[in-house]
DNA sequence: CGTAATCTTGACCAACGTCAATGTTCGTGG
DNA sequence: CCACGAACATTGACGTTGGTCAAGATTACG
């Protein structure tokens, strides 16, 4: 499960099935050619790898194909905090190719399969691709919009609303890309990271889950997460699912 | 102190002085022009007045002249969260001009001057200038990284921690704009400004800033904050001020 | 089968929210 | 200049939420 692997799994962009979802800005043939240029691996890592340290300055930046990872501070005091879950299609250390050396870390919660590509290639791509470069704009947007929500939930929810937003929202994140049936998705969290990603103690956030379960909104066990009723529960936090725009993906 | 003032604060972009700032980007003199030609309107409003309102939709976004405004979300259960401070130099409302109706909403924390602009001519200028739409690209890259720091200040500090970084970061945001001197800047917030950027209640943000006043650190009163050694609060609550890049502005 | 990691729970303590009362500031009208 | 009221600041008392410590149960894996 390492980088022999590399050609085993190797997809080339123009048969990428990922890029082709709904979610996901369609390319034009030349940005196709350019994003397929810009490609230097297929890269496969364990989970509990790190992908991105904080701090190190990198000329590559990678688009998630397959599997999941989170991008995370660390305190000195030890402490954690799950900044995000990063889901298939979504770019990692962007921002330090084109802001200089990262101020989070990503690591791999499951193996994770990662299209590893050129930073000054990336770069050029956006300079010389306005509609490009203003897509993926909107797509950082976004981003924001959904950062706003979670500063809102960590400020102002009860640990029981926090990690109940945080499961129907991670539940609607992974629908939009066809990873959840109607009520069931994987969710291969430990209680820990659930803790970290909502800011509370793990002792805590377990006893959110518990009660969670209790009022039959939502469970956790054996590495998938059931919501009977997702609009229920999506209520009950004040979640509300940002409408659909059409992502652009690397 | 409302619209009848406009001509009597108008600026023609040409002769901006915010812009000239070392915190912002330099302009082309193409990109000034277009600038100057998608400016509507200069607009004054008093304090308290809401700028943008979450859910409505928009042509226009705005570039804040001069005063403070907050960011901020309210929940059906009346508590709100201001997301993030507005200060001179930053745009309002660009989301919702590129991805549609706003999810957030804009006051005014202080008598504020705006620049109005023509949504579809921002639109346009992203699209047609690459390097003035990777700059906007970068700046947001940027806030999304003080977005996480905030994030992270939520899920893991201690009250008197969290209003302590609170009020560095925004002491080293006004400095880069010569708006603050060595430990001494304006500060409009009101205590409940205070307690709904931090998420904290009112009262306990009250002894927050008690503590803060205690311990030496922070004095916040009769709108003004001093800091007597900005540093070592920084390293107090782990704030670590971001790299300076020069963001863009509109 | 054994060891380490993770999960789960109870008991107890600290941090934070709520309620309610008092003080202070500031603008307005007399 | 003063009287008044409204908004804001400040504080104490008390209840609730969430953190910490510690132990036992379960799972994953060599």
């Amino acid at each position: 499960m390492r980088r022999s692997d590399a050609h085993a799994t190797g997809v080339r962009c123009a048969d990428c099935m990922l890029r082709r979802k709904r979610l996901f800005r369609p390319f034009s043939p030349g940005e196709l050619a350019a994003v397929a240029a810009m490609k230097q691996q297929h890269l496969v890592v364990a989970a509990g790898t790190d992908i991105v340290r904080s701090g190190e300055r990198v000329r590559i930046c990678y688009t998630l194909f397959d599997g999941w990872a989170a991008r995370s501070h660390e305190l000195k005091s030890g402490a954690r905090q799950i900044l995000d879950v990063v889901l298939p299609g979504e770019a990692i250390a962007l921002d330090s190719v084109l802001l200089g050396a990262g101020t989070h870390s990503v690591h791999a919660l499951t193996t994770a399969a990662l299209c590893v590509l050129d930073g000054k290639q990336v770069v050029a791509l956006l300079e010389n691709s306005p509609t490009f470069a203003a897509d993926l704009l909107r797509t950082q947007l976004e981003n924001e919009r959904r950062a706003d929500a979670r500063l809102t939930m960590l400020g102002r929810l009860n640990g029981e609303e926090r990690v109940g937003y945080f499961l129907v929202e991670t539940f609607e994140r992974l629908r939009r890309r066809g990873m959840a049936d109607e009520t069931r998705c994987a969710f291969p969290l430990r209680r820990a990271d659930i803790a970290d990603a909502v800011g509370l103690s793990k002792v805590h956030a377990m006893r959110a889950l518990r009660a969670l379960r209790a009022h039959g909104l939502a469970d956790v066990s054996g590495g998938s997460l059931t919501i009977a009723n997702p609009a229920q529960l999506a209520a009950h936090v004040g979640f509300v699912p940002l409408p659909t725009t059409r992502r652009a993906i690397l």
